[in-house]
DNA sequence: AACTCCAGTGGACAATCTGCACAGTGGTTT
DNA sequence: AAACCACTGTGCAGATTGTCCACTGGAGTT
């Protein structure tokens, strides 16, 4: 999907955001467009997502993270996603295998309110039995990095031979106007 | 932490991040300066934890996204950790309260790389157990929104009294030169 | 009541970047 | 061989950014 020159773009994004384009292309060593045209293909493929700041709910007020694990009544799956979603609290739900039905990672202001948080979240009665996770540490934050890096393998690509290697950018004759 | 004006910038750059300072203080009906300070209080204060772009680990090809419990032996976390976050497949861990010790969240790029994936990580001997939830569809897809409205405590805060109600931005007389 | 503090306003400036276009090059594929 | 495609280096107009400034008005303080 992508090669290197896709991921050391995504790398010194990531890594310094504000760069711009123009900045980007000389730090590569690859002509301002060629970045411009992956950073394109890369929103239109989807693998940048999107460009929304990142919030941090600790930050906002919100130090407690924890896990949900909940057993829902048979076909109610709709309905439950629907209050969840209600509750602010609640940042991401995903259906899984195992022993609950669902997983969710919700946040709140502390240990007490937690208890709210949770309260909230059972109020629905197609909710069977709940179990919560409290997050205590982060040992490893999220990343993506890791995964773009390995992502990329193979040096070189189909829709893109040229300008991964570093310093063969002036191997090109000047257009003379 | 946050005012109704600061959770009105978060959400428009969430919405549209290419929208741009200016064009925010045009839709927000503030003054340019006044986007640009919350811009940088909202970073400085973490609030902004970062503007890299979000990458879809789905769209480089890792489209099992599945979250690992594990019980680790005593006192072995440090080195456990070391070892998870070699493994570019494991995006974030937590420690955690409840049965396991650590809660991951790994993706690959189907099932069967899944348990590559897991093969990796059973690879440290300090591991005791594992047990592998597959998240088999999202209910709700990742959001912070929600609780950025729910944080914007009261119309006014110490530090941000004014600007809150669209229109009375041309209140002031304007300085004339 | 007078005063200070602070966030917001409207404006101005230079410097920079973006979006877009173009022609030429060279490796790959048909 | 011809077509195709990605990349290069370049140019340009328009827009945006970063950073000043002086002033206003509300809130809290002395």
């Amino acid at each position: 999907m992508i090669d290197g020159l896709d991921a050391r773009i995504l790398e010194l994004f990531t890594r310094e955001p504000r760069i711009g384009v123009l900045e980007a292309s000389r730090r590569l060593q690859v002509a301002r467009g060629t970045v411009q045209a992956r950073l394109d293909r890369l929103r239109d493929t989807g693998v940048i997502a999107s460009l929304a700041p990142t919030v941090d709910p600790a930050a906002l007020g919100f130090r407690v993270t924890a896990f949900a694990s909940l057993d829902i009544r048979q076909g109610a799956r709709a309905s439950v996603a629907a209050h969840l979603s209600r509750i602010p609290e609640v940042l991401e739900v995903h259906t899984i295998t195992g022993q609950g039905d669902l997983l969710c990672r919700i946040v709140a202001r502390d240990n007490d309110d937690l208890q709210r948080v949770i309260d909230d979240l059972v109020g629905d009665d197609d909710i069977v039995r709940t179990s919560t996770l409290i997050a205590l540490s982060t040992v490893v934050a999220p990343r993506i990095l890791p995964l773009v890096e390995s992502a990329a393998t193979p040096p070189s690509r189909s829709w893109s031979t040229r300008g991964i290697t570093p310093g063969e950018s002036d191997r090109n004759s000047a257009v003379v106007p």
